[in-house]
DNA sequence: GAGTGGTCTAGACCACATC
DNA sequence: ATGTGGTCTAGACCACTCA
């Protein structure tokens, strides 16, 4: 076994392959920085900088004192969070989930082409997000199936409130990242249906494409709501 | 002048306010890594690990091969690219702006809450951006009067089209982060009149907040647009 | 070619978490 | 006490920009 690599950034890219082939698995630790600068024959502080880089990416977690670990990803929480609630007093609110139903389909020609999967198939699962009990977000799931053939098995009830976290310990699927793609639309009957409300009504979809740690899309996810409850936040640099 | 600062921290803390003193200005060259080694009495790793940091904040901008500089800011194109507009064909899209009115006005009770601002006045300008000569987007400015009283001597047609740009030109001032918040409303009669639609059409609401090289807000912007014709898009990391 | 930042080394010592 | 990552040093050499 040669070694070509050169500098940190190669050092990167196979720590990224490591991780990508599963030999460093998600949410476990991967070796000290001084056993990696022995194996790769380098100094430490060319493995602190890859790893460095690979952490700024979110592939890596560093704690101090204790080792660094492979990201479990998000914890999924992003979506509700953009909606204003009717604060009353200072009651605490109670968010939750329900699958209403979930099922396999032939992949749709325009999530293909949005997410670049070859695969065949997809998981569609619908879900109502709720605060105290009231819908307040109506949500199509699409899930690439080879990847997720374990959900296939599931009824409503086996899901957690939290897909990501799900994702990670049922799949192997950690999403450290995600687009949003925020729009205005009038309600569709049968999504007003779900929520409770008059069909026309003003609507937000929000669509996102959630990423793995290697870059890849492993979900769509196309998400409705009331307009006049919603607002986005978001930072620009 | 004795030296109480230790560790590449306390180094960044030091640049940042040469920033905002203006010892070190916008745009302009800040000295050599070695140089500042020296003054400070440490190695030049040391004074590297505190100019990364304030290149990852957007305070600095670092140049292979030329001087690391302080940012001028960002270009402020970032609002117009969230609409959505009809593809007609491969043309090219003609974006502009134009000023309506400035006028200084007193202190908004709730833009002074929002940025944190003591000041007693403001200059509030109002603008519309236009796509191939159409108007999309209404928006109303508001700047700190202090800071950028240069502008009180303008007329309307002496503002350029990209507004950031010209705040560092101008006033010393230069953005390199901003918080928005989309919303929903119907459209208000005012609104309508500019943007040419009716009242009570829907309509999408985006309240910026703009924060300058030390991170202290800049301006309150709020925009309105049709909110069929808009989309925002986002990453969620 | 002179000056800048970018990469890398081989150490030292510190701060934190855990046993 | 041990092992981990965090900070720092004092060099060396490389890569880029520009006069």
């Amino acid at each position: 076994m040669e070694k070509i690599s050169l500098g940190y950034q190669s050092l990167a890219a196979t720590f990224r392959y490591k991780v990508e082939e599963g030999m460093w698995r998600i949410g476990e630790p991967i070796p000290s920085e001084a056993s990696l600068a022995k194996e790769y024959g380098v100094a430490v502080g060319t493995i602190r900088q890859a790893v460095a880089q690979l952490a700024d990416e979110g592939v890596l977690v560093k704690r101090h004192g204790k080792s660094t670990a492979v990201s479990s990803g998000l914890n999924g929480q992003s979506m509700l969070r953009f909606f204003r609630h009717q604060l009353d007093g200072q009651r605490q609110l109670a968010p939750s989930a329900m699958v209403l139903d979930l099922k396999e389909i032939a992949i749709d020609k325009n999530i293909a082409k949005l997410t670049g999967w070859s695969c065949k198939t997809l998981l569609k699962i619908h879900r109502v997000r709720l605060v105290d009990g009231n819908p307040l977000l109506y949500e199509m799931i699409y899930l690439p199936l080879p990847k997720f053939k374990k959900f296939l098995g599931y009824t409503p009830k086996d899901f957690e409130d939290l897909f990501y976290p799900m994702y990670a310990r049922s799949c192997g699927v950690a999403v450290i990242k995600a687009k949003d793609q925020v729009g205005f639309e009038l309600m569709k009957k049968a999504d007003a249906k779900v929520l409770s409300m008059k069909e026309g009504h003003p609507a937000v979809r929000v669509n996102r494409i959630a990423f793995d740690l290697t870059g890849k899309p492993v979900e769509y996810r196309s998400s409705v709501g009331d307009a006049m409850a919603f607002q986005y936040s978001a930072e620009v640099n």
